[in-house]
DNA sequence: CTGTTAGCGCTTTCAC
DNA sequence: GTGAAAGCGCTAACAG
């Protein structure tokens, strides 16, 4: 009834446990016919490696483990997508755990991996996060994202403060004067990084400065959206500190009779798939999150295979958020309506993907 | 310089392994001193027991693997998060494995998983990978999704069927009758499902048919729109296998010049979030992805719980996706742009999250 | 080339 | 209440 063993494989095939192990991993000298009474073994008992015991005995899992704060949104499902399609390439397996809002989760999470992956890449977009990772992992290698530019541990970070300034720069460029910042959660290291870039490019052009606070959700940005646009003296752009929040500030601007963008330009950050389909395209500065995640996963599996070498990869790699023009700062750019799809379609990417 | 075992922490306690293990699972009788020298024991040593030591050792693993083709789009996303929570909620871990385009891979993808989990999800939109997974997985208890109806194995099923004529006698209630389908692709059994439907509807009420060919992609759903547009006896209605391949209809129709809904009203399927975001809102059958995610994986936990129970629970859920009205089918339930938000507000729920 | 054996780190009877 | 010892299933020396 219960799942053969090795042991039932070498009894049948009538060798020794280590021939079968030779044969199973390929590694040793073996008889081609020692092998075939192996194979042959296997397949009448349907015997299949018990991985958890393999892992054990070579202590090594070739599995990752991957700490997310939350796993909401397009954000984390492109990252995620990027991190598996490099870990199938590279013969891992992928162990997600997500919603840990405070260190105390977190921490809890990374302790349960001791034991069950090789590495582990930590999401902590929160300060106190950083730390506990380097702390709770032990001699675990560990890959940090999104966390502030850490020194003298694996890490990649975006660059948050020189896109926002690029972001800012370009509304400027366009026009405007009164910018507005949606800012994102306080706390958040990338949120904040934005915030400073906004507050020092607007300072760099003499102009004066109006911050409403948000969330990094739709919903947020939407309230956020409503508040600029019942302003006094209205705002004729807006920077937000993510596309969620772009877009929902997007719509209630809208709602409110606000033209996008010949009232009011808007400008997120991120390049989730969803930035390209409003209405209208929204500008933004584009990750491509996927390749970050594929590129965390590498590193990261490069780290566990030289654990211990001397010339410890403990670079900080910097990734550049690019300017990616769309109607929502520039009406020249025209979304695929009604129009030519040429200008459109090298700014709006279709995601592709078989799902249900 | 390696991480503290168990024997340490037992040595510098000066008590056995067995006490340390007691102490540590809470099972068992122990003195309250003893206790107190371990648990300084184990915060000098900053001790965490080995997962997959343990595993091997009670051969539970507190983890569930799930097996997907692929992992793009919002639609897998959203199941994950469902099930990451469900997991959280019950202590068990999550490993991912997707990109199982054909058996072969998936079947590799599911041997690879024994000794390292508990049970195993297993998305098999294709024939074969359904009773794949039966056999693959010997004694794991696995629990089928969006395979066909498989009879005598836990699953949980999409009425896809119901859905399509659904969405078909919504076009037709609303004055439509030339109703063109977008496929998905053959050999997917919810595509297969969706057209029979459609079909079936069709035949119902007397009305030919026209079936354009899909791939569940935007980009499929794209070309598809362009044939469409160009067709001598344009459709006045189209339904999509998915909201994927609708909004690329719509996106298509519409740079065509075909205005939406005035000329062709689209339905799409799944209700992702970017249904009700898109201009106009997609009229489609939602189903509360997240939501089935959760329920899935709890199931599994059951059945990994009363494993080897003779009530077994064999059952296989049906999930009845609902209409939901958006613009893309109907003016009158306008999309929140220079109008009250009041009625599109129901159909169009912002999905939360921090992302940044 | 093959078999024997000693662990990997932990849990768990079973005596004491 | 506590400890000694026997595994969980597999790999990896080390002899033959």
């Amino acid at each position: 009834m219960k799942p053969a063993t090795i042991r039932d494989v070498a009894r049948r095939a009538d060798v020794s446990v280590a021939s079968v192990s030779r044969v199973l991993t390929g590694a040793g000298p073996v008889t081609d016919a020692t092998r075939k009474r192996v194979m042959e073994a296997v397949e009448a008992l349907q015997y299949v490696p018990h991985s958890g015991a393999r892992s054990l005995s070579t202590s090594k899992t070739s599995t990752v483990g991957v700490i997310l704060p939350d796993l909401y949104g397009e954000y984390f499902s492109e990252l995620i997508r990027g991190m598996d399609l490099a870990a199938r390439a590279l013969g891992y397996h992928l162990i997600v755990s997500s919603s840990h809002d405070d260190a105390e989760e977190a921490s809890a999470a990374i302790r349960s991996m001791r034991g069950r992956v090789d590495g582990l890449i930590v999401l902590s977009p929160h300060l106190g996060a950083a730390n506990l990772a380097g702390s709770l992992a032990g001699r675990l290698p560990v890959l940090l994202m999104n966390a502030g530019a850490d020194a003298g541990r694996p890490s990649i970070v975006v660059d948050n403060h020189g896109g926002a300034v690029a972001a800012v720069e370009h509304l400027i460029a366009t026009g405007r004067r009164r910018i507005a910042h949606i800012a994102g959660p306080t706390g958040n290291l990338e949120a904040e990084a934005r915030l400073a870039g906004y507050l020092e490019a607007m300072a760099a052009a003499g102009l004066p400065t109006t911050v409403v606070d948000g969330a990094f959700t739709k919903a947020s940005g939407h309230e956020a959206g409503v508040q600029l646009a019942a302003m006094a003296t209205r705002p004729d752009g807006v920077f937000a500190a993510n596309d969620n929040m772009a877009i929902g500030a997007m719509l209630a601007l809208q709602e409110a009779g606000v033209r996008v963008p010949e009232d009011l330009a808007v400008v997120g950050f991120d390049d989730v798939p969803l930035a390209g389909l409003v209405h209208p395209g929204l500008t933004t500065l584009r990750i491509n999150i996927a390749e970050m995640g594929r590129s965390a996963l590498e590193r990261l599996v490069k780290l566990i295979q030289s654990a211990g070498a001397a010339d410890a990869d403990a670079a900080c790699e910097v990734v550049r958020p690019q300017l990616v023009v769309r109607p929502s700062t520039n009406p020249a750019t025209q979304n695929p309506t009604r129009a030519s799809r040429a200008s459109a379609a090298a700014a709006v990417p279709l995601p592709e993907g078989e799902n249900p």
